[in-house]
DNA sequence: TTACTATAATACTATATAGTAATATAAGGC
DNA sequence: GCCTTATATTACTATATAGTATTATAGTAA
């Protein structure tokens, strides 16, 4: 068994992790636009000055984003253009998701009232 | 500036952090051969029972895999084949991310016997 | 140099959760 | 009824990490 190896697995959880935090995602829509400097970040996320450095860093080892120093601010950019379409997926998938879910209530709640 | 509501990337990210954790994976990708039981996905994934039983709950409540009792064991079946589209576009940059970050460090060796 | 601003790093607390041992539940066979 | 097997749940420990206050670093202007 285990066709694909646990440690492959490690890497592509490793990815997924970084994109499991609110604040990484709120971070990554506001660069959807393109390049923006931290405090611009800071600034359209409403997020604290090293929460959002430590997001950045985070983001930028799993080369999601790229870091680009301008003098005395530093700008990132989205590199994985890809991204978005791997969200556009899952936000797919949980509109049908929520979708069903509430017709299971709808139909509990029929059954309650009968 | 928010185009996109914090609460709506919430969503997002806990779908994310389903799919972040290697057990869950290798659950998954030995639920894409077919559907299986419990003991099935045990034999397969060498993980604890209680475990397993876990983050089948998980899965199953994301909506990621559907639960089927029959006699007295119980059958998991993935729901969403969107799953290894995701995971193939994942695979895909990881592979591209190696690649440059071993470039790098071929540079930086490089220029250190230099 | 000093002062100021932008970003990063450190140290800490609080919270979440993976894994596991033990227990509970439930279905079939006897 | 009892016994066995399959799955789920509970209680617990250990670990990871988000957020934050504080400090450090670096660029720039006076």
């Amino acid at each position: 068994m285990n066709v694909v190896s646990p440690k492959a697995l490690e890497q592509v959880a490793e990815y997924f992790k970084v994109l499991s935090e609110t604040s990484r995602l709120q971070v990554l829509c506001c660069l959807k636009s393109g390049s923006k400097n931290v405090t611009e970040i800071i600034a359209a996320t409403e997020l604290g000055q090293a929460n959002v450095s430590k997001h950045l860093k985070i983001l930028t080892q799993a080369g999601i984003v790229s870091r680009q120093p301008v003098g005395v601010s530093v700008y990132y950019e989205i590199t994985d253009p890809n991204i978005f379409k791997i969200c556009e997926i899952v936000c797919d998938r949980l509109s049908i998701h929520l979708e069903t879910q509430s017709q299971k209530l709808t139909e509990l709640d029929s059954w309650q009232t009968s």
